[in-house]
DNA sequence: TTGCAAATCTATAACGTTATAGGTGATCCT
DNA sequence: AGGATCACCTATAACGTTATAGATTTGCAA
């Protein structure tokens, strides 16, 4: 049965190493060079060092393909984006910081863009289908979120980029926008302003009622006026921004403070401010946020907390791959908090 | 042979559907549905008809580690970033692109960022060794780029964002650097500038020469001088530019113009610019790019190109398809070029 | 000496897919 | 009638991996 030659002969030319190879090699049989790869407990220690010496000095790597279809494990993570969002280096630092928490691990990342026109749900049933991932990070949740309620329904590891109001935890990394809120409220207050317009994030995002409610309640309690722009979030397309903005600074002049929920859209408030003859840090303050120093560098007084999106994404992939190996622990549950240093207050 | 049960039961509960089980309803063997679902020649237009109506109501998806370990095909292409660039949404802008050009194929897109700290070649060697994808994109090319080579070496299907010096021609998209920097000189030129500063990409990298060679052949065809930042390029750290500009204004008061390959160096080079007294736009000029209107709200004065990255990235998918897919064929090329309005001209 | 357990290895089958060679009728030509 | 051709379908094997059950050897107690 055996032949004349294989056993003699090593890694044939331009063939691709398999557990096949290491097996004519080492004269074991193919299944006991899998076990002794895998540190299975009924191989001696002196042939898994024969079969990993074997192994490397072949340049071994395992066919995803192969153990994927045995074992069911696809050793990738998806990464399902919404793309329109603030792109403002959050999408990309989003994916790097999960791709850079993965590199350790033996998962790799898929991205795929989802686009405003498609039913958010479609390539989240792809993949759950067709288990082309073992897990899924998804982003700008909804309170009550199809997406969440159907991967949970399914068992199926995934964390989120922003909170729900599902009655049953889940892992998630988000930002803390009810602080925020909170501080962005103090600090146009603190600088005297008496009436703020808030640019918030949409309304049925869950990060949006954050926003809304801390705004208010912090208006409140230190008595300054708060209007809220109608008909557009912080998302909307810059033309929007513009034209909804110059109206209400139009029909209300006593505007004094804006609160911006994100990068992009304070570009646009502030040029718009400025055209109508605001001077911002004089006649006006504007309060926003951050993942990378960028809005002390257009306008020097513009404030602004940071939100370290890169320490999110780490977050994200470090509950995910929890999700994936101990699906029984509690989820793993990160709420990062906004770093600001108010020159008015020293730090 | 045939159970007395399965031929009545169609799909079964909880049972992710397969070729098997579309065989178990028709009746007709695997293979004969593997070759409907692939309008083999040899099978009846009838048959084709009910087995793919079958798949459809039964929601039948292909397993891909099936397909892969048969046919080698992964559907995958992977995208290798070095990250620390421009981020300016240019790296958002690509992925989100090159994502949305696979959409309607049937690839999928990983992601694989690597850092400065780390060898170039090892994820390129993992991805072709390993097969883990179909084609790779990488970016950030060098004129005589190693992983190219490599690649080319190895037979395996890529594309590259930005072009190299090697003797075979491969497939790339790349943005015509040679023309912004003409173009820019130009403009710059056309305001009477005479004195202007370039702060040129890195010069290992190949746009980093061509940004080098258009701006000195159209500085000293339109008899302006030109000087080159030296010790940082337009990808260094905030700081280290913030401090190489400053120390150039200061020994050369007499420079009235500066030429910036990238966005967020130009956001420095600009405020170290207005602490030192300038005006942009009125004793001094800032010629730049962008891929998002963005410089002209910065400063409204800014001079900037604008860079079309999404459709580079559709290009860079289209290029790595056609290389996939048609390996004979000639390389897909495709120089995007910028587009500058300059009031001054008229359009 | 027999029996039994532990240690170590192997044979087999299966995951889902598709390429290949082969089979079965039917039709057509001579 | 015999053979060739065509249209359509099927059986088999293989891709690389691992879980399972079984085989072999060794050591040791009864």
């Amino acid at each position: 049965m055996t032949s004349s030659e294989d056993d003699k002969i090593g890694l044939r030319a331009g063939e691709r190493p398999t557990l096949k190879t290491i097996s004519r090699i080492t004269g074991l049989a193919v299944a006991t060079v899998s076990r002794a790869l895998n540190d299975a407990h009924d191989i001696s220690q002196d042939t898994k060092k024969r079969v990993k010496a074997c192994a490397d000095s072949i340049g071994y790597l395992p066919n995803r393909a192969g153990v994927r279809l045995r074992t069911g494990k696809t050793n990738v993570i998806s990464l399902v984006l919404s793309t329109e969002h603030d792109m403002m280096n959050h999408t990309a630092q989003l994916i790097s910081s999960v791709a850079g928490a993965l590199r350790t691990t033996p998962y790799h990342l898929i991205v795929t863009p989802f686009y405003p026109d498609e039913d958010p749900m479609r390539p989240i049933r792809y993949i759950v289908e067709n288990r082309s991932a073992d897990a899924l990070i998804i982003n700008q949740t909804e309170p009550k979120d199809a997406r969440v309620e159907y991967l949970i329904k399914r068992g199926f590891p995934f964390s989120t980029h922003g909170r729900t109001n599902s009655p049953i935890a889940h892992p998630y990394a988000d930002f803390n926008n009810f602080k925020f809120g909170t501080i962005g409220m103090e600090a146009l207050a603190r600088r005297g302003r008496k009436c703020v317009l808030v640019l918030p994030p949409p309304a049925y995002q869950n990060y949006g009622r954050e926003v809304l409610d801390s705004t208010k309640q912090a208006a409140e309690r230190l008595g300054i006026r708060r209007l809220v722009l109608q008909d557009v979030a912080s998302d909307s397309p810059a033309q929007d921004i513009e034209i909804a903005v110059r109206g209400v600074l139009t029909t209300h002049p006593e505007i004094d403070g804006f609160f911006c929920a994100s990068t992009t859209s304070t570009m646009v408030v502030v040029d718009v401010a400025e055209t109508m003859g605001h001077k911002i840090g004089d006649t006006m303050d504007v309060f926003s946020k951050e993942a990378i120093p960028f809005l002390r560098r257009f306008r020097r007084e513009i404030l602004a907390v940071h939100e370290d999106v890169r320490h999110t994404g780490t977050s994200l992939a470090q509950a995910v791959i929890q999700a994936i190996e101990t699906p029984n622990a509690p989820p793993l549950q990160v709420l990062d908090t906004p770093t600001f240093d108010d020159p008015l207050q020293g730090s």
